[in-house]
DNA sequence: TTGTATGCGTTATCAC
DNA sequence: GTGATAACGCATACAA
């Protein structure tokens, strides 16, 4: 509404636009006396830069976009955070946009950014499949993934170190005695592949049987994650325990961790005596649970951090082959183990 | 990058840049041979629109802002979410923004979203006090608080109706013959007291006395979620259970329940035998602990879909007076009362 | 029914 | 050291 213009500044300032410009960007010498004369024009009128006009001109939004599979999933937020505290250091601004596990928001949330100029984005893909996003983004803007490794399109992307924190996790187990550990897994992707992986070479690697039975994968269906508590992990973890011969238990991700661990709970097992269970993935409450939840614990700070990094290396310097990057987990023992 | 633009749309097709803005928008008759090559050139160039010139010439970016003072808290996101759902049906795309409780960086958000031309904001405030946001926003574009009724700053608000369900809650608890029900709370603004004043109401009209010394409040400072578990609440609790006549407790905010419920699990009360308990806000955790418990729950949806059409409304009528508007609660009951 | 031309707010290329 | 002026991509008033 009352939007007050450059033009409206250089005209009381007495000057012209193109030194109001230069005086705001620090682009050219300006003698002092003109200066002063424009930062007080500045603070008189209330000016602020309009940034779709200099987007437009100039090309480059100064925008990021973070557009995550499913932003109410905390482990989502806190790396948005650790993007954010790169990319702001970096002169960057970040928007947010939450695509619900839903391919066609995603799309749309994607095509947004693209066409409000953004100059670059980081994705947790829906889906594993991601050729369908070749033709919107193409070489528009630079692009990182996370989280989740994309098939079907070429491009960065930083992964937590799966096969390692599941064979660590495993280890472990092993090493306090468990021969029968069952393995519990909601969703099948490549991610879901490269932990069972991890827990599959612990086991060869100290000549234990790779027993079928007592490894529960789910359909791959996504389910929300506020519906979580009633859903599929609490009655594959059911269908997993008929298994009595089950010593150990390894729960492979979070939307898996809330059903089992309510399974357990409800079904009275006495953990860690009957039972010693790890978590892939922490959550605050698996510390005030009784007994409190071992777990390897994803680095979102730095999952966060080098996205960014990697981003900004990529608009900076768009030749190099792209690359895929691991961030370590990170083993954090409590009771339940 | 490579980016095709509506010139070269125009060109392809043989035909004017206005003809192609007009096929694009409908804003006027086109001869049905030329709409067909106009369509063919857009679908050949994969022509998308910039919607940064749209915005520039329009004076309207078709962009609304959901700026939240905390965006790891789930119940913001679910709000975002009814938000965004509404708002897309009105042709709106909504972008995100965390504040991490840090006016700063709440002051930055909202900064950047003016300067990119947003239709309009809904604000979840850092501070109760937002006199400062007064000449950053002032009649550039209309505003809409959420969950945090501001101070120093006029505008629509919608909020919980926090008196309303605290009375219902305590109601419950004295129903149940509780006469010494103790009160926690880890923030002290108005919403606090909004609902402390349900706490008093309720005792009150049940001829109860109000006894000071089990009512706690917080300092007010805002701990993060993530370090709360192990924050202020859990010692506030621990304070206010040395009083022996407390046979109830209501907990006042979603911040305090992680550290309370912590606390009284970790000294072995058995709820609600010992202890009743109702819990403000509701949260997946809170329905598979066990005992589980009685919340009572705010309306995301609710919430989310009101903020949404009172934007509408300011934006397309600007005259109305400012309102406060009310989103009931929703006593939800479990086995801790 | 269609085309021409202008301007939104900014940056950048000239010229002075 | 500074000022005109063009151009970014689009929508629209006006002309044809």
């Amino acid at each position: 509404m009352a939007s007050v213009s450059m033009k409206d500044v250089a005209s009381v300032a007495g000057v012209s636009t193109a030194t109001v410009s230069h005086v705001l960007n620090g682009t050219r010498n300006v003698n002092d006396e003109t200066r002063e004369k424009v930062e007080l024009a500045i603070k008189l009128l209330n000016y602020r830069v309009n940034s779709v006009g200099r987007t437009l001109r100039s090309g480059s939004s100064k925008i990021i976009g973070y557009v995550a599979s499913n932003l109410s999933i905390n482990f989502y937020m806190y790396i948005g955070r650790a993007i954010t505290h790169v990319l702001s250091e970096a002169g960057y601004n970040i928007i947010y946009a939450d695509s619900q596990e839903d391919p066609r928001i995603e799309k749309r949330n994607i095509q947004n950014m693209i066409q409000q100029n953004v100059d670059g984005l980081i994705i947790v893909p829906v889906n594993q499949d991601c050729s369908y996003l070749e033709q919107m983004i193409g070489d528009l803007c630079p692009c990182v993934f996370l989280a989740r490794n994309p098939i079907g399109y070429e491009s960065d992307a930083v992964l937590a170190s799966n096969f390692e924190a599941v064979y660590e996790s495993i280890n472990l187990l092993i090493e306090k005695g468990h021969k029968n550990i069952g393995y519990m897994a909601a969703i099948s992707n490549t991610t879901a592949i490269e932990r069972l992986n991890g827990y599959k070479a612990a086991l060869s690697d100290h000549n234990l049987p790779i027993l079928d039975n007592i490894i529960k994968f789910g359909s791959g269906e996504l389910e929300s994650y506020k519906a979580q508590k009633l859903g599929n992990s609490y009655k594959l973890t059911g269908e997993l325990m008929k298994n009595k011969d089950i010593t150990a238990l390894f729960i492979s991700d979070g939307l898996s961790t809330v059903g089992a661990v309510n399974y357990l709970f409800t079904h009275h097992y006495h953990i860690p005596r009957d039972l010693a269970v790890i978590t892939f993935d922490d959550a605050f409450w698996l510390s005030m649970t009784n007994p409190s939840f071992t777990v390897t614990e994803q680095d979102t700070e730095g999952l966060g951090r080098k996205s960014a990094e990697v981003l900004l290396n990529r608009i900076h310097n768009s030749e190099n082959p792209y690359q895929v990057y691991r961030i370590p987990n990170k083993l954090i023992i409590r009771e339940s183990c």
